[in-house]
Formats: structure tokens, sequence, C-alpha cells
DNA sequence: TTTTTTTTCTACCATTCAGTACATAATCCT
DNA sequence: AGGATTATGTACTGAATGGTAGAAAAAAAA
């Protein structure tokens, strides 16, 4: 028999901060001052904890990181797919799925563009967790958008003329520009636009 | 009348070291460790320089890295449009442009990836001139594709029946994107799969 | 040759930063 | 209530880092 998943009731002093409220707030600091310019003194401060706490909770700024980017793609980074697969056919899917990368790209829920492709890309190079968090995060959103594809085609939303795993890598990789458009300062107007011509042409595929 | 370009052999002690050479060392470590990983020591020990010197030729380490910026937007970050105009019809134009990304792109080159797309793109947050550099070589890329992508068209090459600058942006955006998957690890021999797709996709737009 | 100008090198400094020791507080268990 | 256990806050430390002072070297100018 399994373990019950019923709360244990934890021995010693009880946590006063809420775990996920910490990381999304450290998720911001990432997201904007990246990993090695953000300072384990403001990461503390902006989630409303002192240093030990932090480490307590979380290991060292290192394993923070990883926290954070990991609550960041259960979250914001999963919005667009979210929006993909929520939607009634294929063709207001796709346009939700860019529309939604407007939402979470355009800087009003912390730094422009995303944090996996314009923060832990970088970090890729030197730390290998990261790498590979970042190349399972492009395997796994394509696969889920190649799954609703499918779906799509056979139920004849879309037609079968062209591969479903290319077209979902195209969406894919439309995601991870325009998050790079983002970072260089495109403003929510200009990815709007973007959003929409990306939908016509995933579409016209 | 405008100064001769002729050497002006300057007054004091001459340069033991070649400007450029220097800053594309300094290039190789920042595309690895990206800015703020990339310490000024290593910098300057990579550049064959003291840190001194570094200083007196570039300015701080910010400038330095505007420098090596600018060093990489000359040099490898421009090889991919050079194949793309320098090749003989539009459709080869095309394939020679995805494919010269395998060979900047693949980390023997510096690091993984794009110093634009996956170091800069970090940076822009913080530092606006790297945002504006960064937006700037976007729209420069884009213009330099889409006018030799419209002289295809009045060619006869290339059908007209898909804007010109929607066509070249896709090619940017695709650029963007084969950077952060080699960025994510992928193979040289991935990236050049990839690039025959992208090729595909442009084409068949 | 002497002076002037610029580069180069050794050594250094002030600051910042990741991480922690230790004392205290809050909760559970018996 | 009393001991055990875990969290919190203050204050601190050792190391690394960006940047520089100042002397010596190499060239042109006088």
């Amino acid at each position: 028999m399994v373990e019950k998943k019923s709360e244990p009731r934890k021995r010693g002093r009880p946590r006063s901060f809420d775990t996920n409220a910490a990381l999304d707030a450290a998720v911001g600091v990432f997201w904007r001052e990246g990993y090695d310019g953000a300072d384990t003194a403001s990461l503390a401060a902006a989630m409303g904890l002192t240093k030990p706490s932090v480490y307590a909770a979380f290991g060292d700024k290192r394993s923070l990181f990883m926290h954070a980017l990991q609550r960041y793609g259960a979250t914001t980074g999963a919005e667009a797919i979210q929006a993909f697969v929520a939607a009634e056919d294929a063709t207001s899917a796709i346009a939700a799925f860019f529309a939604a990368l407007v939402t979470t790209q355009s800087g009003k829920r912390g730094g422009q563009g995303c944090l996996l492709a314009c923060v832990a890309a970088q970090c890729a190079e030197t730390m290998p967790e990261v790498k590979t968090l970042l190349a399972d995060s492009l395997v796994a959103g394509q696969a889920h958008i190649a799954d609703r594809l499918e779906q799509a085609v056979r139920t004849g939303e879309l037609p079968d003329d062209y591969p479903v795993h290319r077209r979902a890598r195209l969406m894919i990789d439309l995601m991870q520009a325009s998050a790079i458009r983002a970072r260089s300062g495109a403003t929510a107007d200009m990815l709007a636009s973007l959003a929409r011509e990306n939908a016509d042409m995933v579409l016209a595929r």
C-alpha cells in the first residue's frame, strides 16, 4: 500500500510563507536579471524572506534557480500550450496559442520574453541541468502540440498535407523567436501583430 | 578635404596586439559564459592581455561587451546572411543560409547557438544599449534578406504569392529558434537536419 | 639625447556576493 | 509542562570580482 497523500503535519516550526508564491517572486527576479545577475540578497528580499530561509527551503542559488525554472515551466511557461489544447477547434487553438504569448512575453508578467528562451538558454552552456531542462521543455511542448494536431488531422479539422511534427516544431520555433523579439523591446502591439501573422503562417502550412 | 585614411603612425608605445583578434577571443568567452558569468580576469587571459591593457583599449567590462557584440555581428553573426546573398539562385541561397547556421551554431566556433540570441538577449533586459543593438540586428538582417528575396521575385525565381517581408521574417525567426535549439544541446547532425527542414519550410511558403 | 606620449605589467583596493554560525521562536510529541 | 524538531533573523566571513595606481618600457618628437 502506498503512503497516503494526506498532509503529514510536519514536526517543528511551520513555514511562514507559501513555497510557490516565493518561487514566483524568484522567477520574476531571474527573468529580469538572469542567473548571474540576480544576487541572493535581492532574491530573498523579493521573495519576502531572509537568506537563511531561502537556503533552508531551496538549497543554494543554483538549486533555487532550477526550482524557479520548473515553477515557470508549470505556470507561465505552460499557458500558451494550455490555451492551445483548451480551444474548441484547431484553427482557434493555433490563434489562441500565439495570442497567449503576447500576454506572457510582453513584460507585464516578469521580464520581457521567456525565462527559458532568454535566460535559461544562456545558462545552459555552463549548467548541464539547465541544458537538459531546456531540451526537455522543447521536446515536451512540441509533443503536446503534435498530439492535438494529430487529433485535428484525424477529425479532418486540418489537412494532412504536411507532417504533424513539423507543424508542431514550427509553432515551438515561432514561440522562441517571439520571445527573443519581445526581449529586444517589441511592444505588446508589435507582438500581437506578430502573433496574427504567425497563426496565419502555421495554418497556411 | 577629408583626412586621408593612411596610418597616422601614432605617438607613444605601439599596441603589441591585434584589436580584432583580442575581440574575437573576448567574443568566445562571452559566448560561452555570458556577460555576468565572464570575469574580467578570464577575459583578459583569453585575450592574451593584462587587465589594464584591456581597460585601456576597450573601456570597462560593459564597453568591452558592446565591442564584442559588434565584432560578432560583423563576423560570425553575418556569415549566414553572407552565404545567403552570395548564392546563385534563390533556392540555393535559402539552403545556404540555413546550412551556414550549422557551422556557426554547433559550438565549434565558440558557445553553442548565437551570441546575440542566447547571450545578448539575456542582457537586453538590464542593458538598454544591448536591447537596441539586438533589435537593430534583427531588423537589419531581415532587411538584407528581404532585399534579396525581392529581387528573386522580380526575376521570377520565387513566386510572389507571399509577402517578401514575411518570408524574410520567417527565415530570421527560424534562425533564432535554431540558435536556442543549439544551445539546448542539439548536435551538429540534428542542426543540419533542422536546416534542411527549415529550407523546405521557407521555400514551400 | 632628452622629452613626451602611450602601452604594459605588478600589485593592489574597495566592494560585492554566496553562503553560514548562532541565537531565538514556534510548533509537535510524549 | 518539557524535550525534540524545524523555521527565522541578525550578523558575519572568506572569496571573488571590477577596476586602478604607479612604475617601467617602447616608441615618436624635439
